[in-house]
DNA sequence: TTGTAAGCGTTATCAC
DNA sequence: GTGATAACGCTTACAA
């Protein structure tokens, strides 16, 4: 019993004409003259039989989905905690429902299943796709890139010719870091918010050594750790670095969901924020300014990432190229309590 | 420059066999008995030739898109902050991957836009629906109940055929004002997760006036606030009481994330949680662990509910209905260390 | 101004 | 065992 089946032959009989006129009417065609009673009469049927275009057919041969792919490169499990993703969604959904498209979410977790995100480029099943969390190691990302299929990173992979839209993670992360470093912070670790393949692993800790050396302050790789977009992985890092024996005072933690993470295996070995550990986070997620002691952290503008990204990408479907093919967008440093100042 | 179009047909001229003969072998057509020298040309011409199957053409002639749509009746802004949907994507994105489905995201905001979701199955753009959050009001879900169309609710439409999964709020809810009431507490207010559209709202509402009922405490509507799903409602709900110059001691608020946001309202205030103002929450997200103090909350399996959801809709996408239409899940009391236990 | 007809890329029913 | 051929529901030259 599954939904009435309305096609468009039915409308054109109810109203008289044949399904050429439905087509031209439905679809506001111009250049071609339509009575205006016809017209009518071919709404008026529509309207009545409650036709909706069968999207399968429209996209057979129009060649277009009217859907946008997410593709987000993470273990399902990441997904669970990482409010980042929200604020994606949130803009990304804005400007596909205006613009009349939808969003179909890919997650992509290990190098060896990449194809499933090829598959639905190959399939024609999208229009374009928007990918977060770009890795050096995706071959599929390479083959994507020959293709010049619709595609727009949310993040950026140096080397590739890819339209992208990102911050400056180095620039940020050295803000972050710099904050602490001016607050007289001389032992500052560093738990990253993602595994090293990751690009902007590399940028934030690259942003964490300039601000470092621009304090005088030699870099030590046993004040780093790995996070892994987890709240657990903070925690756990956090719980590692402590029990480690090395001494710190700061901590830039490169995920406000990490860094949370973090606070809580602090708090939990009876240390305080910011006095006994000062820290820092990134991204500044709604939660953020919450939790206790609210974090300072560096604002990402994700929804504005989301939203610009998706924005390049639609004229791109159609063959409109943006001019630029590498937004950067500014980052601010958010002064809570958590760092002391 | 968009991605090589491969057709089965190329496939059949390079295997030199016909279209019908690939897509025999492709689709492992039983009953049908091909030389295993003709299977193999095909696979290796289709392998060589980088042949994925038209997606759109396969929906359209075997009327199946593979496809989910998730509908959350939630404004894009909700979306942002909510934490829970991160657990609701983690579970279905798990089974959709298993049974080579996908997921597509629909956000409908208010009423007058109830027909975008009507839309996507009406135009068959979807296989089935996992709806949630729905509302009684919603003249949309009503028609899709007379359709027959495959839906699962995530929450419960009473009077309505849907199949759902759901946990008991009533007894959820309780359960927490209960645990309130058992440490002493005589004055306990309560902020929702929603508005009273929800049918949840209720439910849970329901569940705090028992709790109270049993305790012996009369219901005050004056201690009653209506969060929105976000941080900021649960902020300014708790403000908004604590102006409103009532005395509680204790709080039930009805969603984690909208408990987190009265947290920081409280934290504002000066006051100490739990001494001055004992606080349970409601979902057991990641992040009620990580916070300031600990949460005790009432754990959903968020998951679970999600995961169950679809593995019902799978089924009946084709044809087969559960046994059971309406699956609740159990709910457990977490205590930690906001409530003061 | 409207209708006819040719695809779009599959799958599936038949003959051969 | 394999290959024409007809759907599936729509858009769009091209005719009329």
């Amino acid at each position: 019993m599954s939904p009435k089946k309305v096609t468009s032959q039915m409308v054109a009989d109810r109203a008289g004409v044949s399904r050429t006129t439905v087509s031209f009417v439905l679809n506001h065609i111009e250049g071609v003259q339509i009575t205006e009673e016809t017209r009518q009469r071919v709404l008026k049927a529509a309207h009545d039989l409650g036709y909706v275009p069968n999207a399968s057919a429209q996209a057979l041969v129009g060649q277009r989905t009217k859907i946008i792919g997410l593709v987000l490169t993470r273990s399902p499990g990441h997904i669970a905690s990482d409010t980042f993703l929200n604020q994606i969604l949130y803009g990304l959904i804005e400007v596909t429902q205006r613009h009349q498209m939808r969003l179909l979410l890919e997650v992509v977790e290990d190098l060896d299943h990449r194809d499933t995100y090829l598959e639905l480029v190959w399939s024609k099943r999208i229009d374009g796709i928007i990918l977060s969390g770009p890795r050096f190691d995706d071959e599929a990302l390479r083959a994507l890139d020959e293709d010049g299929f619709p595609t727009v990173l949310l993040g950026q992979l140096p080397g590739s010719s890819f339209y992208s839209v990102d911050v400056d993670n180095i620039a940020a992360a050295e803000k972050a870091v710099a904050h602490l470093v001016q607050l007289g912070h001389r032992r500052i670790a560093c738990i990253t918010h993602a595994q090293p393949q990751y690009s902007t692993t590399g940028q934030r800790l690259e942003g964490y050594r300039r601000a470092l050396e621009a304090g005088g302050i030699p870099y030590e790789d046993r004040l780093v750790r790995y996070g892994d977009f987890t709240l657990e992985s903070g925690y756990q890092q956090m719980k590692d670095l402590l029990a480690s024996g090395e001494t710190f005072d700061a901590a830039f933690v490169a995920s406000d969901v990490v860094a949370i993470g973090a606070l809580g295996a602090l708090r939990e070995a009876g240390l305080s924020v910011p006095r006994d550990v000062a820290l820092v986070g990134f991204d500044d997620v709604p939660m953020a300014r919450y939790v206790e002691p609210p974090l300072t952290t560096v604002r990402l503008p994700a929804i504005e990432l989301a939203r610009k990204a998706c924005e390049m990408l639609i004229p791109m479907i159609d063959g409109q190229m943006p001019q630029q093919n590498q937004v950067i967008l500014d980052t601010e440093l958010v002064v809570r309590q958590s760092s002391g100042a």
